[in-house]
DNA sequence: GCCGTTTTCGGCCCGACTGTTTTCAGTCG
């Protein structure tokens, strides 16, 4: 299931966190956390890899490159084992405990023999914290509320629930009086599909105002922690969000900083460092007079590291420094970019507005071209049939005359566990274009599920492999296939990936949409828009697109309708009819 | 333990807040 990267590098972040559970040095651990991310983001496949080859990875050295093949070859690493039979698994789950890090879960541990959350609970009921020293009553009633956060394990969101409520935080926010400037950043501002927190910052000369606004939204259910310059609350489903509050002309380093991710943040500030520079929120600084260098822009820290501005979705410490020192960051493809839509339905099907309404809104988007897909036959409860597609298609045809928006006819073909389609090669030419995609039938074995898909991409007639994975955020898991696979046949057979920009969705997600694209995959970014107001929900989907590293040019619904036409026409005029 | 426009040795990201401390360690992001 999981590829080998993922596999070790759980494996070296969970020695980084028994190293620091036993108290190693702090520089040890980082090390240890700074190999896992690399192999995790690391391109090939390393499950051939010996030493030597794993040398190449940055952030591996001799010894972790030795762990690593030794763990590989036999599938153990000594050292790991050593320290799983001296701390107990239980007691890494303990740092899972808010408030409780390495540190303390072991001095717990040593002293109270605690070795999971739930004996540690018992513990505190029993007294046991009295006896510990560094742990008062507050201690305890912090742990236990933990402790009962962590049992209702409060799920990351994803992007359609905290980008609304971001939205709405920050537009209360800029009301209140003394706010300069306010807007969110943290993953949210990364498009990361999924979310833990919700990170605001704000620029204010009057912080307490701010500060007690934010405490007494609405939403918020809980005040975690409140000081002038940093406030945490918890909002009614769950969901921690901070408001940082820094002087006006510390916009751009507070927003460099709190973007994140935390590794891209050690990477410019190691940058800095060796520019003889220190960087915080409040500035990048000359290191030895403590000198305020810039501040005002994000524009201005990068460049003043040697760095082009880097756009968030990017900043993932997962190459984008070193593409931005070469020269070669991408240029993302924006919102801006899309000419249309290629997968949404109408009220033929399962959508709920007509195609009349459907079409006035992809005029209003502006959109230069628009098109309908409606689900095929073989979704059975939609109760579609060939008659009922055509004389779609006869309106559409009608209506095109006086849209302001080039119609194409589609459907969303549904792919049987064979890789099999609705209709036959015939009736899918009569369509401009055909969108085909997984909607049961999810537990197949990996190899079937890669010909399943392999066989639907070298059907002549499927332009785009729609939502690909058929994940459902927090409710499905992605099928398993064969990925590489699948891209190369996408590759070879001039057939999209779709990135779904449902927020549920987000599917083919952003990692697996970066290894396709490096196979020479292109894709089609689509609301699958069942309402009107769907269609906004594709700012989802380029984000993933972005985090995905894409240009305007891998994706196909940028293209202006003649290149587009051309790729939709795929191998159909090169076969012999 | 890794790495090199400061280096093959000596550095390793920075600041806010809390709780328990009498000046700071631990945790978090």
């Amino acid at each position: 299931m999981a590829r080998t990267n993922d596999d070790v590098a759980a494996v070296l972040e969970e020695y980084a966190d028994l190293l620091a559970i036993t108290g190693a040095e702090d520089f040890k651990i980082r090390v240890y956390q700074k190999a896992s991310r690399s192999i995790g983001a690391y391109p090939a496949d390393i499950a051939d890899y010996d030493a030597t080859a794993l040398k190449q990875i940055p952030n591996v050295g001799e010894s972790i490159a030795g762990k690593v093949a030794a763990y590989l070859r036999t599938g153990s690493m000594a050292k790991l084992e050593e320290l799983r039979a001296r701390i107990p698994a239980g007691v890494r789950a303990l740092t899972r405990i808010p408030t409780l890090g390495p540190k303390r879960a072991m001095a717990l541990h040593q002293s109270l023999g605690v070795d999971s959350p739930e004996s540690l609970e018992a513990a505190i009921h029993a007294g046991a914290l009295d006896d510990v020293p560094g742990f008062g009553p507050k201690s305890g009633e912090n742990l236990l509320h933990g402790i009962a956060l962590l049992r209702q394990a409060a799920e990351r969101v994803h992007l359609g629930v905290a980008m609304p409520l971001a939205e709405d935080i920050v537009a209360a926010l800029q009301k209140v009086h003394g706010c300069r400037r306010c807007g969110y950043a943290g993953s949210l501002r990364r498009m990361k599909d999924t979310i833990g927190d919700i990170d605001i910052l704000a620029t204010s000369n009057r912080p307490k105002a701010l500060m007690s606004a934010f405490v007494a939204l609405p939403q918020v259910t809980e005040v975690i922690v409140r000081g002038d310059k940093k406030t945490s609350v918890r909002t009614e489903q769950g969901l921690q969000v901070d408001l940082r509050v820094v002087p006006p002309a510390a916009w751009g380093a507070a927003m460099q900083y709190f973007t994140g991710a935390k590794a891209h943040n050690i990477r410019t500030r190691e940058i800095a460092g060796h520019h003889k520079l220190k960087l915080s929120e409040y500035g990048l600084f000359d290191a030895g007079t403590d000198e305020l260098v810039v501040s005002k822009t994000e524009e201005e820290v990068y460049r003043r590291l040697g760095l082009p501005w880097i756009p968030p979705p990017l900043r993932e410490d997962t190459g984008e420094i070193e593409a931005a020192l070469a020269g070669r960051l991408p240029d993302l493809v924006t919102e801006n970019d899309v000419r249309g839509d290629l997968h949404t339905h109408t009220d033929l099907t399962d959508g709920l507005a007509s195609l009349e309404e459907m079409a006035a809104a992809a005029a209003e988007r502006g959109y230069a071209y628009y098109a309908v897909s409606d689900h095929g036959p073989d979704l059975f409860m939609q109760r579609m049939t060939l008659d009922k597609a055509r004389s779609q298609r006869e309106r559409l045809r009608e209506l095109d005359e006086t849209c302001p928006v080039r119609l194409l006819h589609g459907v969303e073909l549904n792919i049987g566990p064979d890789g099999d389609v609705d209709w036959p090669a015939d009736v899918l030419a009569e369509f401009d274009v055909c969108v085909a995609s997984v909607h049961s039938h999810f537990d197949l074995p990996r190899d079937r599920t890669t010909r399943r898909l392999v066989r639907a991409a070298e059907n002549p007639c499927v332009n785009v492999i729609g939502h690909p994975s058929a994940r459902l955020i927090g409710r499905r898991p992605p099928i398993d296939a064969d990925w590489e696979a699948v891209f190369e046949a996408c590759a070879r057979t001039g057939t999209a990936l779709e990135v779904n920009a449902f927020p549920d969705r987000l599917d083919l997600a952003a990692d697996l949409v970066r290894r396709a694209r490096r196979q020479g995959v292109k894709f089609a970014v689509d609301s699958d828009a069942h309402a009107v107001g769907h269609l906004a929900n594709l700012r989802y989907g380029i984000g993933a697109a972005q985090r995905g590293w894409l240009t305007a040019d891998d994706v196909i619904n940028t293209w202006p309708l003649d290149r587009l036409t051309a790729f939709l026409r795929k191998e159909r005029t090169l076969t012999p009819a």
